[in-house]
DNA sequence: CGCATTTGTGCGTTATAGCGCACACCGCAA
DNA sequence: TTGCGGTGTGCGCTATAACGCACAAATGCG
């Protein structure tokens, strides 16, 4: 009994072998990985191990996940999105956000634009761990709260910082202030319902 | 002879299945794969195939990359970058850039900001396939081209687009303007000298 | 302490990934 | 037609992934 592959590793390899143009002695020999099998993989006939699976991307000159996504063309790309019918104003008092692009699994991030009023100050609990946000400053001064220790950002400056732990924002200035985020998510949230997890059954 | 397998996917699935708290037990009934093979794997005398792979990480509810990412504490987070000291003009006349965030293997993006002086246009060449632009304009109003047909941006607007096909930027107006732009790779471009490749040799 | 429960590891068997090799199928040239 | 490099596929063999089960060390409770 054989049970179905729930990644369409073949069809990947192969439309990717013949982009680049190659046999499957071609490849095999860059690859280290025996033209039978590259055959068989390609053919649904077998699913490799993550050790060739690594030789096979190695050879090939991509990331392994290439060879693990889902589909190349699925889903569109093309998205327009307009910041100023995004804003809300969500439980925090003195913020407006705006998901500018919101999580999708094939990316790995969100984008927000955040407005912060004077004299706003927020602590945010830890994201799941390996998050990571890149906040750049807009207009206006922020300071971000990181490992413990209050950092002031210009306008222009950009902080990557760790948001798998206590981190917070606030703005001491008496105008606006304008930042980007950016959150790169390694884990995909577990307990946020209607996330897409990996198109699985 | 034992191969040394590239990727630390036993350390990392050791540490994830700690962190939820879960025995071997409770995650082989989770994700189907038997205990016994699970802890080998853990212990890394077995390198799993991807279809038990996916098991696996289905099971734990975290997508697939997961479990190959070569470190999970890997290199710093925390990064600070100055745009104002950033800016570089580049080949092309009217355009100023600034790399806020450069590329890397682990995010898979690398993050611009784009000042446009008046009047000025530009044609980009077609970008490795698979890759996304994500641009969002801070200020003025650019016009974008894509898939042959150039759009307007306002302020605080953003666009999706695929940048694997001819596009272009243009800034029409009297007034610079800047936009952010995030290109986000499928592939890592083979041809580009000095980026990451997925770590091993 | 003794006993139960749960932790993870070792062992023998089966399924299958991965190999080298031979073979069949082209398009092309003599 | 008969070869001849080059494509990809089938076959037998070996290595090993993956299984179920049993065991041993650690934890908890009376």
């Amino acid at each position: 009994m054989k049970s179905i592959s729930p990644v369409e590793t073949g069809k990947l390899l192969k439309s990717i072998r013949h982009e680049l143009g190659w046999s499957l002695d071609q490849t095999a020999e860059q690859t280290g990985v025996s033209k039978a099998m590259l055959g068989q993989v390609e053919r649904g006939e077998s699913t490799p191990t993550v050790a060739t699976l690594w030789k096979i991307a190695t050879g090939l000159r991509v990331p392994m996940t290439t060879l693990l996504e889902p589909d190349r063309e699925e889903g569109g790309v093309l998205l327009l999105r307009d910041a100023s019918s995004l804003r809300v104003r969500p439980s925090q008092e003195g913020m407006q956000r705006a998901l500018l692009f919101p999580y999708e699994a094939r990316f790995g991030f969100e984008l927000y634009e955040l407005t912060f009023a004077p004299d706003f100050e927020s602590i945010s609990e830890p994201h799941d761990i390996g998050v990571v946000e890149h906040v750049t400053v807009l207009r206006g001064k922020v300071e971000l709260l990181v490992e413990d220790e209050w950092r002031e950002l210009k306008e222009g400056q950009s902080l990557r910082f760790p948001a798998d732990r206590r981190h917070g924002y606030r703005n001491r200035t008496e105008s606006e202030a304008v930042v980007m985020d950016l959150i790169h998510y390694r884990f995909i949230p577990q307990n946020i319902a209607g996330r897409e997890t990996q198109e699985g059954s």
